[in-house]
RNA sequence: GCCGGUGUGGCGGAAUGGUAGACGCAGCGGAUUCAAAAUCCGCCGGGGCAACCCCCCGUAAGAGUUCGAGUCUCUUCACCGGCACCA
């Protein structure tokens, strides 16, 4: 008799795995295969227990699949370039290489002990030069199947990170990494034409069934579709080669309810202006300024500056519009002109209220006459008005259709065109960083911008480089950036811009498929590995890397670097929630918080000087906050078991899960038990004893379960299942043989989630061979079904008793015992039941 | 503001429209032990009752559909997430 020693079985099993290789995937055409992806790290040099969870979640489906006669994949890499490589060098010296490199060591000796089913020999690291020279060849077909361009562009300047952010790392005006507040500044840029994919990028959303519905929603909103009409407003004096002032509009029926034209300070004629007219500058200055405050965000102030220019309506004769600047107007959606109805937009409302322009509704609520607004009556499309100054369709009738029959009658008269828009644009790709992967183009006096050719790929990132001051370490490097224009031969200069790392990870899974390849992926094995069956990540990556990577697809089909069949890389995705802690929190002298690791608490004081500690609500776990528990202490205490058993059970996948260091304690308490009836069943004979038929027809029933756990993504209900099944066996008097058989079945159906504990077992209550490599047990139907079946008696809905009956009783039986039984007697008390209802297997109800 | 989601014991959470609270944590009682650790067994939503018989209440609140509602419909409230001068 020995006890459960974690440390000894983990590293014996996967050693034991290693040696046999059972998780290298190989290409087996006859085999149908089985992708599953976790997404890749960042290599912080430290996992964490979102790691832990994240790659758990995914090492539980590989392992199943497996067993179920897949071909699996399941990889693993580095998501290794961007800031805080550079951070780092910054601050403490050393190169961004040398930092990445031994951070990803240092991280991959903390994942091996976890026995995730990772096939290592595909990893790879984007900053490896093999793959982001394949990157760069991929960008280099884009390039010329004209996917990617370059414009000046107004871009988001993150002035602390000294970057580009694109649009999406942008969060309520600050850096998404830096937390800075972000500037405007025009700079010229590289672009990937992701908007020529907005309209498919929407409706091929429709196709990803097994992808949470939050998510599509998250992107059809990023994607931003609207249908409207663009015309143009005639000055009634041109200025400065304008003659009309284009507008876009998604309300064409409120045409007629039209009080001012509005636009941008940014827009071409504003900026006219201002060149001239001392007055428009001055408040085109202040509108700009004001726009990126986070207090002009918050107050919403409308600011607007009448031009004096008047526009003619297009729908009434002889009538005109002032045309004024207001601030509230953005440049870059639609055409950065719009004419203001401030009846029915809450925004040209409260402008129209501060300026004293006219407010005439277009339509009222039905049975109701026209009264003056107090606000913007703004109805839901769908809903059904009375148009009272509408020029198209019916009086009455919905947003949705006066929009068509407005487009459609404008278009009728020569006014302006139906057009579609979509939220999303561009996305820049340049970032003036060194730790990335560097765009392969040149810059020649001759020649203008000039393709690298694809022999001379990898451009590499020259090894020598300083990090003592802000910028661009490749635009101040002394030579590396002097090249010769591989057109002309003359002397040039080597962009130097690197990619976005989003870029990196935006087709990381199709190089999986074939990491080594001479070329990005090579085409025979991705046709057979792709697409991802399950890929599993964090909610944060809802839109950024999710859509770029579905972009990314489309364009390396358009290529040829994908079949045709992976334009969704990604068949189901699933969004795994965090692990939380609570947090402990004493105060300083100066009353400032000072935070405490769980290890320094007990019972709700710190171990060091026995003060109280405030316990605030479990939160993400966070440094900051010192709510973290190391996956390498656990191991170490516990084993990788039992982590992996405990991120597993208690929450749902999707939600947060709280670590507990009691919830740890029971999980490792539970597998040392499992163990002990291994252990103890393995000294037993094998005799039959009186239980044995009650054992293993609850042996089937726990497969049964637990099979559609895993499949359901129910891991926490698989647990749960696993945790009653272990009673049941500690209970059972079943003979020495079916006890053996019952714990090599929980053996296998634990596997997923414990795989070291589960080898221990199988190895020593007789398994062939590996747990990993085993066939998953098939539940046995004839024992599912039971002979008997208890059927709860209701009354009036209301549980009162129950009856035991053979399983196949007719109704009419059934019925005649139900109305002998004593507490259905008693609710009767000698009436007659209005009403019986006998759901066969399931339950009686009746109603008196 | 708009869109979406979630509300179940002290806590995390189970429950194809069919016995609400599986399983785990915490708590309580007991066995074993000289004692402890470890382990094992039992109890564990609220109220009534001498009572583990039984009765009443109970899944955020209110209404509805149904023989039967945590589950479906409507209204309200709270919390969480996403988006947000997007014309």
């Amino acid at each position: 008799m020995s006890r459960y020693s974690a440390a000894e079985i983990e590293a014996k099993w996967q050693a034991a795995w290693d040696t046999s290789g059972t998780f290298r995937a190989a290409h087996r055409p006859g085999q149908k295969k089985y992708y599953v992806l976790e997404m890749f790290p960042y290599p912080s040099g430290r996992i964490h227990m979102g790691h832990v969870r994240n790659y758990t979640m995914g090492d539980v489906v590989a392992r199943y699949k497996k067993a179920r006669g897949f071909n699996v994949l399941h990889p693993m890499g580095w998501d290794a370039f961007g800031m805080p490589a550079e951070n780092a060098a910054m601050q403490s010296g050393g190169h961004p290489a040398q930092w990445t490199r031994a951070n990803i060591a240092e991280m991959k000796a903390q994942m091996r002990p976890m026995g995730w089913s990772l096939d290592w020999s595909r990893e790879f690291a984007t900053c490896d030069e093999d793959y982001y020279g394949q990157q760069q060849a991929l960008f280099l077909d884009m390039l010329e199947a004209g996917l990617v361009y370059r414009k000046a562009a107004v871009v988001n300047w993150d002035p602390v990170d000294m970057t580009v952010l694109a649009n999406e790392q942008v969060i309520d005006g600050k850096g998404w990494r830096s937390g800075a507040e972000v500037e405007r500044r025009e700079l010229v840029q590289w672009f990937f034409r992701i908007s020529d994919y907005s309209e498919e990028l929407l409706s091929a959303l429709d196709g990803l069934e097994d992808w949470p519905a939050k998510v599509r929603l998250m992107q059809a909103n990023w994607i931003g579709k609207s249908r409207g009409l663009q015309m143009g407003f005639a000055l009634t004096a041109p200025l400065a080669g304008h003659e009309t002032i284009e507008v876009y509009t998604t309300r064409p029926d409120t045409l007629m309810g039209a009080s001012f034209l509005g636009i941008s300070p940014d827009h071409p004629l504003a900026r006219a202006l201002e060149g001239d007219r001392a007055d428009v500058a001055a408040f085109c200055a202040q509108a700009r300024h004001g726009a990126t405050t986070a207090e002009a965000l918050e107050t919403g102030e409308k600011l607007g500056f009448d031009t004096g220019l008047r526009v003619a309506h297009p729908l009434k004769p002889g009538e005109t519009l002032p045309v004024w600047i207001a601030n509230f107007i953005l440049v870059d959606y639609g055409t950065g002109a719009i004419f203001g109805c401030p009846a029915h937009d809450q925004r040209d409302f409260e402008f129209a209220s501060k300026y004293g322009l006219p407010i005439p509704p277009v339509f009222v609520a039905e049975g109701t006459d026209e009264a003056p607004l107090r606000e913007a009556y703004v109805p839901p499309k769908e809903q059904p008005v009375r148009y009272i100054r509408g020029f198209a369709g019916e009086a009455v009738q919905t947003g949705e259709a006066a929009v068509a029959a407005a487009i459609a009658e404008c278009e009728k008269r020569g006014i302006g065109k139906g057009v579609t828009r979509f939220r999303l644009r561009d996305w820049g790709l340049s970032r003036q960083r060194y730790w990335g992967c560097p765009i392969p183009v040149v810059h020649c006096p001759a020649c203008g911008v000039v393709a690298e050719k694809k022999e001379n790929l990898p451009v590499r990132l020259p090894d020598d480089v300083t990090f003592d001051q802000p910028g661009n370490p490749l635009d101040r490097h002394p030579t590396w950036k002097h090249c010769t224009c591989p057109d002309c031969g003359g002397a040039a200069r080597r962009e130097t811009d690197t990619m976005d790392t989003f870029v990196d990870s935006s087709w990381y899974y199709a190089r999986f498929t074939s990491p080594h390849a001479e070329v990005p992926v090579a085409q025979d094995e991705a046709a057979y590995w792709m697409n991802v069956d399950q890929y599993i990540g964090g909610i944060e990556h809802a839109i950024l890397h999710l859509l770029y990577s579905r972009f990314f697809a489309r364009a390396m089909i358009r290529t040829g670097h994908l079949p045709a069949t992976c334009a969704e890389p990604f068949a189901a995705l699933f969004t795994q929630g965090m692990v939380t802690h609570e947090i402990y929190r004493t105060r300083d002298a100066q009353g400032r918080p000072v935070y405490h690791f769980p290890e320094d608490v007990a019972d709700g004081r710190l171990k060091a000087t026995g003060e109280a500690v405030e316990v605030v609500p479990s939160a993400k776990m966070s440094k900051s906050k010192k709510n973290v528990v190391d996956p390498v202490n656990i191991v170490a205490q516990y084993g990788a078991d039992t982590a992996r058993w405990f991120v597993l059970s208690d929450s749902p996948p999707e939600r947060d899960v709280e670590w507990t260091a009691s919830g740890a304690e029971a999980a490792h308490r539970h597998l040392a038990r499992v163990w002990r009836l291994a252990d103890e069943a393995a000294q037993a004979g094998d005799g039959t004893g009186p239980g044995d038929a009650d054992l293993i027809r609850a042996m089937h029933r726990t497969i049964e379960d637990v099979t559609l756990g895993i499949e359901s993504f129910g891991f926490n209900a698989a647990i749960a299942r696993l945790y009653a099944f272990t009673g049941t066996l500690a209970k059972s008097d079943a003979g020495g043989a079916a006890r053996k058989a019952a714990l090599r079945t929980l053996a296998q159906l634990m596997a997923p989630m414990t795989p070291h504990l589960a080898e221990e077992i199988w190895h020593l209550l007789g398994g062939l061979g590996l747990v990993a490599e085993a066939p998953w047990p098939v539940a046995d139907a004839a024992m599912l079904a039971r002979d008997e079946v208890t059927l709860p008696i209701q009354v009036n809905g209301k549980r009162r008793g129950e009856i035991t009956v053979p399983r196949d009783l007719g109704t009419t039986d059934i019925e005649a015992l139900v109305l002998a039984d004593d507490a259905v007697q008693r609710a009767l008390a000698g009436a007659a039941p209005k009403k019986l209802i006998v759901v066969p297997g399931r339950i009686v109800n009746v109603v008196v």
